[in-house]
DNA sequence: CACCGTTTCTGGAACGAGTCAAGTCTCAGT
DNA sequence: ACTGAGACTTGACTCGTTCCAGAAACGGTG
């Protein structure tokens, strides 16, 4: 377990602490984790971290590469691990489980934009909304929850 | 102008009242808009205005589907009145400028994952980030400029 | 046109996520 | 071990947004 974290961090020429290993191996179990929940579950492993010590470590590792950050609207924000690979999310409107997704036609027909206006982009970001399968079924069941829009 | 917001509101069912037509007509104006500016230019129409109007006005029109908001992470929300045609967004990570964008192919490959893992999909939202090109002037000139807006 | 029940608006307090600042501690190279 | 840059702690704070209770405006009716 705490292997990877360890290494991972050494390449990226970041010091190994404890808070930082333990952040990273949080993120492996929980591939798409909040703030808050790795603050937790660290705390569970370590006994005490600070919010600002996690957030301070996601920030090192996410400019560092180790760790990509995304923002879907309306939710706390979400860590992973798997960087590089720039895939996309499904996120469910109803319980905010997120789901990663290769892109659609293997090669990245959304990352060029037809036309740019002059912009110098370096980065596309694809979220698909909708429901997971779990909710579709309470929705079925129990219909007066909180909908979509 | 006064008029389509007008009848926009009559169309969904909506009550006409000042704040809403102000409200509609703001976001004609300003294609993205948040809702503090939105709160900020209805005031310089209509003199006072709570931030809670403007919140609940924007909220019934999304509801109704005459503006649509969009979240791009980091940055408060935006408003738009286009709404229906699934455009999707170019963002200056620099100064949140924000641009409309036809969906790169005509047609919408993004829109159908090819593996939805079992989500009822309904939306795809795709975010273009990079630099609008005043920004990417100022960047060559100063280079560690950290602005926002 | 005065009444009434709804819907909308006001003002202020509260919220959660995230950030800032200043001081203390810890890792890694000598 | 010693030491200095970098990491962590604490606690207050900002910002966008939402909640709440009450006051006002709307518009269909008698």
């Amino acid at each position: 377990m705490g292997t990877w974290s360890e290494t991972a961090l050494r390449d990226a020429g970041l010091r190994v602490t404890r808070p930082r290993t333990a952040v990273l191996d949080v993120l492996v179990e929980h591939p798409h984790a909040t703030a808050d929940l790795i603050g937790h579950e660290v705390r569970v492993k370590l006994g005490k971290v600070s919010k600002q010590a996690v957030y301070d470590v996601l920030a090192a590792c996410v400019a560092a590469g180790l760790v990509r950050q995304i923002e879907p609207a309306g939710l706390p924000a979400l860590f992973e691990t798997r960087t590089g690979d720039n895939h996309h999310h499904l996120v469910c409107r109803a319980c905010g489980r997120t789901t990663d997704l290769d892109c659609a036609t293997g090669a990245q027909p959304c990352l060029t934009p037809s036309d740019d206006a002059g912009y110098a982009v370096d980065e596309a970001e694809v979220v698909f909304w909708g429901l997971c399968p779990s909710c579709q079924l309470n929705r079925s069941l129990a219909p007066n929850v909180r909908s979509s829009a």
